[in-house]
Order: C-alpha cells, then structure tokens, then sequence
DNA sequence: AAATAAAATTAGTCTTGACTAATTTTATTT
DNA sequence: AAATAAAATTAGTCAAGACTAATTTTATTT
C-alpha cells in the first residue's frame, strides 16, 4: 500500500482537482500542504511511478484511475470517522478534523465498511461534504442552509458550510450540534440578520453570514 | 510528543517489564521487535535523552515514571480500539490486534477517555488482559477459564488467553464470540476433554488445551 | 522581441530509523 | 585463568521525505 507522505499528497491533489477544477501544478500542490515546491516534484516522479497519477506541464497533475480510487478512499474513510468521532464520541466540530486526519490512514480492507455500517450508512459528514460510498460514487454536497429557511419554519442542523474554528467555535457557544433544532423567528430586512430559537430556547440573533454558513435539512 | 518507532519501543519494554520481570536486554528488545540490536541501541539513546527510560548495563533497560505513563496510555489505548473493533465492527478475534497496533497511536488527549466511556468502562480487552484506567492503574489479568466451570455449569465468554492464530480461528469456526454462553456437559476423566453446548447448541467435544486457553466469567 | 518575474527542476543536504560489518565488552566454558 | 561464545557497541550506509540554493524553463510585462 502506500505511505503515510503518499496518501496525503492523494488527498491533496483530490481535494485541489474537486474545489478547483483547474490545473493542478506542483506549486498549487505545496502551498496546500505547506511544503517546498522541491519535494512536491520530488514525489511527483513518486506517484507517476506507482501510476497513481500523470503529470504533464500542459495538463497539470492528474489522477489515474487508481490513483482516483485510492484517493476516495482516503476521503471516505477521514469523513466516516468524523461521523463516528462527532457523533459516538461527543467530540465538537472544531475538534474532529486533526484526528480524522489521522485515523484516515489506518489500513485494513474492511474497516471504512464496517464503520460504515456502524454508522448506519451516513450520507454526509459533520462539515456537509458527501462521504463516497464503498463503490466509490457519492452525492452532492448538501447546500440548503438556514438562510433558506422561511420565517416561522424550523429545521435541524446536518452540517457546517465554514470549517474555520471561529466558527465551529462559536457554535460550541451556542450550543448548536448535530440534529439541534433551529426555529426561524424574524428575518430582520435591515441587513438579513435572523432571529431564532435553539432547541427551543430564548431568541437570539445571528448575522446573516452565520445563517449561510450552516447547512440544515427542513 | 513520541514518534510512532518511540512508542513501539516504549510499548515493548513496557511489555517485556510485565511478561518476563527480568532484565531487559538490548538483545531482548530486538528480538521482540524484530530488530537488529544495532538500531535498538540507537533508540536506547535516544528514548534516555528523552527521559523515558534509564540504561544501565547491571540493572538493563527501566521504564522512569514518564516512561511508565506514557507506555501504559499507548497500552489502554490499544485494548479499549480492539474491544472497540470487536465488539462495535464485528471483527472477529484474530483481526484486531493488527488495526489496534495502528490505532493505538492515534494522538489526542481525550481520545481514550471517550472511547473508554463510549465502551462503558471495560475492565478486560478481548484477550483477557485488563485495560489500565485514565489513572493508570488496572485489574490483575482474567484468570478463570473453561477449564475451571464444573460439570453442569455454564459461564460466559469473556476473553482468551491464547492469542495464535491457530486458536483464534478456531473460536471463529466455532462461532464463538466475547459473550457466547457455554454450558459444560460432561468432563472426560480419560484427557480431560470437556464436552460443552455452545449457545445451547448440540453438544461438541474439546481438548483440555482449549479449555485452559478460554477465559469465562461464571 | 527583450526583459523580467514566476514556476519548475536539479543537485546536494539533513534527519529518522533502519541496516551490516567490525570491534569491544561481558559471560561462559573448558 | 585462558579460550570461546555471546552480547553490546561503534562506525558507516541506506531509503524516505523533507529542506535550501542554484539553475532552467515558462509566462508575463514593457
């Protein structure tokens, strides 16, 4: 199989070829990992070699087909354990990316089945990306968030769209999880800014960014 | 912290410590690890700068109390992932040791604490050896076994003590599982062979040996 | 098109943690 | 006690995967 350095330069170059769509250059490439340019050419050659990608200055770094099915699962197992950290642990949304991080790169054949399984086949992750299916197909990213709720109308949180920690830490503040329920009370014209109710608690105000920032099923 | 090539080595003096109680030797080391004594010298070195063992060619190789603390957690960290891996995934009992060797170095301060909750607080790991609590202490080792139920008696799986493959696959075969209920028929006086009903199947015949190598709670 | 800036690449270095081979120290026999 | 065997140690090597510095290639300006 391969390397710890191998697969998250798999993940990298899946995640760059997924938000960006654009050419993946060895550049673009070490600035997401934080590495100098010199190693990232460096296991280019690494990765050609093992035929997990193809590079070519006009194309860019590409994934072959093994390197696209490798890859998946790297994602698919970092977002089942999020699942499993968030939900069966009780860890919070700030907390959960460092450590998937790591258990993402445990081998066994089996084990992202399995956890699936446990996990009773979960859809998304707690950050609203889809979590590839052992065939390696997955949906949409979920997109419905409170902004799109109507005033009066209630939904449950399923995920957040901003990963920041002020973020996720602001949620932890207000006590907003998984599957809490969120009323929509006001919409205030003014500047979009809602009124709402968690868990059925007393009103408080968020801004209108905070309400496009948390993705929720009706 | 520790490097994953630290915490082996910490994690097999730890192991040599409680299993033998002699002096540990650099030969000792390598040969349980599987390496040469030239790289175990190498990490003598280095794991004494670190102040988590102490070296000394008459006393041989000691955990210090930082040394102690920090194989114990990687030790409580293993057992609580392989009755996670057994008794949430459904892995059978000669599965586990291998992704529990991996998942043990997983980092996070309150990683085991959850887990060790989320599992309710099990006192033995599936091989019946006890798992050391957040304060680091732990039971003795499981002790009673199949061997020592008496006629008519039934009891509950609750570990093994034989850890081959052999062994484990056996129970596998039998379908035998951390909680299956065996009833003892009948003790053969001849080899001490016991006849069992396992879940109140029809009866089987095993040798003494397996007897000995299950560990039961009556 | 030439000049300049940016990106890519090469060459060489460093650290970790293994290794082998050679040597020294310690234990065990005879 | 001397001879031999075993264990420990040192010295030097290797691969992985990072780095820096220097160079070459490609893109962008003027």
């Amino acid at each position: 199989m391969h390397t710890l350095s191998e697969e998250n330069y798999l993940k990298c170059i899946y995640r760059l070829w997924h938000d960006k769509g654009q050419k993946i250059t060895p550049t673009a490439i070490a600035e997401s990992l934080g590495n100098n340019p010199a190693s990232v050419v460096d296991m280019i050659r690494k990765l050609t070699d093992k035929q997990l990608i193809s590079y070519d200055k006009k194309k860019g770094v590409e994934l072959t087909a093994q390197g696209q099915k490798d890859a998946t699962l790297i994602v698919r197992r970092h977002r089942l354990w999020e699942v499993f950290l968030l939900e069966k642990l009780g860890y919070h949304w700030d907390e959960i990316h460092d450590i998937a991080e790591e258990l993402e790169h445990i081998k066994d054949a089996t084990l992202a089945d399995r956890l699936d399984k446990f996990l009773g086949f979960p859809e998304y992750d707690p950050h609203g990306d889809p979590i590839p299916k052992a065939n390696g197909k997955m949906a949409k990213r979920f997109s419905t968030t409170l902004a799109d709720v109507k005033t009066g109308g209630s939904c449950r949180v399923v995920a957040v769209k901003d990963t920041t920690s002020q973020f996720l830490q602001y949620l932890v503040k207000l006590d907003i999880n998984i599957g809490t329920k969120i009323q929509l009370i006001e919409e205030i014209p003014f500047d979009s800014s809602l009124v709402i109710s968690i868990n059925g608690a007393e009103h408080k105000t968020v801004s209108q960014k905070f309400g496009e920032s948390l993705l929720i099923d009706m």
